[in-house]
DNA sequence: TTCCAGGCAGTAG
DNA sequence: CTACTGCATGGA
């Protein structure tokens, strides 16, 4: 498989307009960016994505539309460099992939082929920043998702910044530089656990002293060596390099051993009374190589 | 009440 | 190496 190059057209000063893929549907996307949770770092009005970025130390607000075969990605405030905003725009929805092949797989697969109608143009939505989604995956380990956004919640409210605009505070993700300094018990407080707590302020330090960055973690030859790299820090295990690898570095090829969600829904494909072991969600995966990624996220989709 | 959620590190054997 | 345990909280 192989990344379509982007294409991005500048139709103004603070508009820019991205092609979608043939297989891509908008509703899908949103559809799992409202799906029932307290997300903080982006608004969903009236059919379009409202979503502060801050990227090289530009700040801005951006809207991302639908319209014919693509997205108009528009800056309402601030002064981001809108070629990195589509370049965001395009990570964020997984633009640059062809699902065709994906497609073909499921379609051949007596079991999961209805996806390709049900589920159709849903794309693997990502968390760019490396960061974000690190901290992201330690929130969420092992506690359920409302708990988990609302600790998000508390964490971005409470050192994140904000964009202001029609009265309406839009959060930034908080910095590391900015995170390497809370203390154990000021998180503590927010009911983050301990070990919560020395995770996430232990990332923030490696990020902070640029030990740790997704330019550096991108030059691993795989995702095998990325994985390694990942695991070796401290409150990151298989779960969350695997979650991290596919959300905010797009790789194909991973699947959330562990994750309690995936675990059930391949024990009811299944049909079996009990979580599967490893071997046999390797087996389920099998015909899907170089696509796990995303039989990943459409098995999370069925559990809805 | 007990169990378990989009796990992980630490410890014991 | 594998097995077991604590962690924070809240809903089932």
């Amino acid at each position: 498989m192989q990344l379509v190059i982007l294409r991005a057209m500048k139709t103004s000063h603070n508009t820019v307009q991205l092609d979608t893929p043939r297989i891509f549907s908008f509703e899908e996307c949103l559809d799992f960016l409202d799906r029932g949770y307290d997300g903080c770092l982006y608004t969903i009005e009236e059919g379009a994505v409202l979503k502060p970025l801050c990227l090289d130390g530009e700040r801005g607000l951006i809207k991302v539309v639908p319209i014919m075969d693509g997205l108009k990605v528009e800056q309402l405030s601030g002064e981001l460099n809108l070629t990195k905003a589509a370049r965001y725009v395009s990570d964020w929805f997984d633009l640059g992939r062809d699902l065709k092949p994906f497609y073909q797989l499921l379609n051949h697969h007596e079991q999961l082929s209805w996806m390709t109608t049900r589920y159709h143009g849903l794309r693997l939505m990502g968390i760019p920043d490396l960061f974000e989604a690190l901290c992201w995956c330690v929130i969420g380990q092992q506690i359920n998702l409302t708990f988990a956004y609302r600790l998000k919640r508390r964490l971005v409210e409470t050192y994140g910044r904000f964009l202001t605009h029609n009265g309406q505070k839009h959060y930034l993700f908080p910095k590391p530089e900015i995170l390497a300094d809370v203390s154990i018990e000021e998180l503590r407080e927010m009911q983050f656990s301990r070990r919560k707590a020395e995770y996430i302020t232990g990332i923030a330090r490696q990020y902070a002293e640029g030990r740790l960055s997704k330019a550096a973690l991108s030059k691993c030859s795989d995702s095998k060596q990325m994985l390694n790299r990942l695991t070796e820090i401290r409150g990151v295990g298989p779960w969350t390099a695997n979650y991290v690898l596919m959300k905010a570095l797009q790789q194909p090829d991973c699947i959330t051993y562990g994750d309690t969600g995936l675990q059930s829904a391949v024990s009811s494909m299944l049909d079996l009374d009990r979580k599967p072991t490893k071997e046999e969600v390797d087996s389920f995966f099998a015909p899907f190589a170089g696509w796990e990624s995303y039989l990943n996220i459409y098995l999370w989709r069925t559990l809805r």
